[in-house]
DNA sequence: GTAAATTTTTACCAATTGGTGAAATCCCTA
DNA sequence: TAGGGATTTCACCAATTGGTAAAAATTTAC
């Protein structure tokens, strides 16, 4: 049950293995800043195995041997990536449960959710990369750290389909369907675009997606159907 | 416009550049089909870049060598694979159109589509890595075999909304979610798995996926609604 | 049974991989 | 300006990468 995950992004203050343990300097943060964003790109474009720590370097202007003194390793830049991704998708998905009205709710986090494929699709091809290949490195974060808020939501769902706000579905593959359509406008946004035979998904694109996203949930989600 | 589809799988009997060009026996068609499979594992599991000919040929039972006299690089296989994928895809989005009920159609189709990524995932997942990296290899096939096919359905679906048998929605990017959706059964099975604190996504877990998919693009779908 | 074609193996290549350990350099503080 | 930690570079490693060319072995055809 290590938890492991990115809020080590701030260094243990102590520790028994880091006897003074500074604070990082503001260049250094830089640094390890740049290098987590071009690692972001290589891994998104290439995986884990395809990528090379020599071009990740270079993309951020340094060797790779530089580069191993601030990550020690490929996987320590890797998971550190997935952390970073994570964080923000679940920090999202806390909000959900918070809001009153399930279908405002669910427009929000659909729409968040499309924001941040737009705005990071390399976060999410790393992410769901990982996820194709088995999740041979990030499974354990994922079951230890998305498990449990996915749990949590469902049982808001099924608190509100009690009240009778919503019809009763199975709300975990809603929920897998959910993060499935939003993210794929990140992952296949090169396929989407030469299917709509333009260079690139345009704002206008997104807003279309989120509008037929919304509408099919809230239409099998309405109040008073077929139960499926 | 070249078509380069999979249909060359059976060698063009005559040509310019292959005089006599035999048959291929029949020992031949099966290590080919050996190779592929394995090569359709390695290329899901690691991706183009971080899947290597050794292993391909090891898992396949031959040496890379041999592997390289069969297909002549690593990239002519890796288009045989995402050709094999295709080809069985595109037989299922021809059957779409044929339906007389639109949603038995659609359902039919959702159906077919979630048996393939039950029973062919790591082909899936080829396909959607190729995608995520940008179609570096294979956007022309995209292009040219499943665009033409997308525009046909979008035309049958619009008939169908002309008809007043479905509401009208944004076609393609119903065909684009249905997709996402179908597939990512196959793509994301480890993470739902754990997720599911299952060790492998069973029949049932299939069976409820489809019946969501589909009654969300049903009632989606519901005519006589405010249109999306 | 021999010739021809197909298949497999051997030898070789230049380039790249992630990683270690030590030396050199830089920069900030006292 | 001297000391000391942080940073960068240098030298090196064993292993692996996809691919070519040719020789060897095997199968097929006559």
């Amino acid at each position: 049950m290590r938890h492991n995950g990115a809020m080590a992004k701030a260094p243990t203050p102590s520790g028994p293995d880091t006897p003074p343990a500074k604070a990082p300097t503001a260049s250094r943060l830089r640094k390890e800043a740049a290098i987590l964003q071009e690692a972001e790109n290589q891994f998104a474009q290439f995986g884990f195995e395809g990528a090379s720590l020599e071009n990740i370097g270079a993309a951020a202007g340094i060797s790779r041997h530089n580069l191993l003194y601030y990550f020690a390793s490929k996987e320590v830049l890797y998971r550190r990536v997935l952390d970073d991704v994570l964080d923000q998708w679940l920090a999202g998905m806390d909000e959900l449960s918070h809001g009153d009205d399930p279908l405002q709710a669910l427009r929000a986090y659909v729409s968040l959710k499309l924001r941040f494929s737009r705005e990071r699709p390399n976060g999410v091809k790393v992410f769901t990369k990982e996820v194709i290949a088995g999740a041979p490195r990030y499974g354990e974060a994922i079951t230890a750290r998305v498990g449990p808020l996915l749990r949590k939501e469902v049982r808001t769902f099924e608190r509100w389909a009690r009240e009778g706000r919503i019809a009763r579905v199975n709300f975990t593959h809603l929920m897998f369907i959910i993060w499935t359509v939003t993210q794929a406008y990140a992952e296949q946004q090169a396929q989407f675009a030469l299917l709509l035979g333009k260079p690139a998904l345009t704002a206008r694109d997104f807003d279309n997606a989120e509008e037929l996203i919304v509408h099919l949930v809230a239409s099998g989600l309405a109040p008073g159907q077929p139960t499926a």
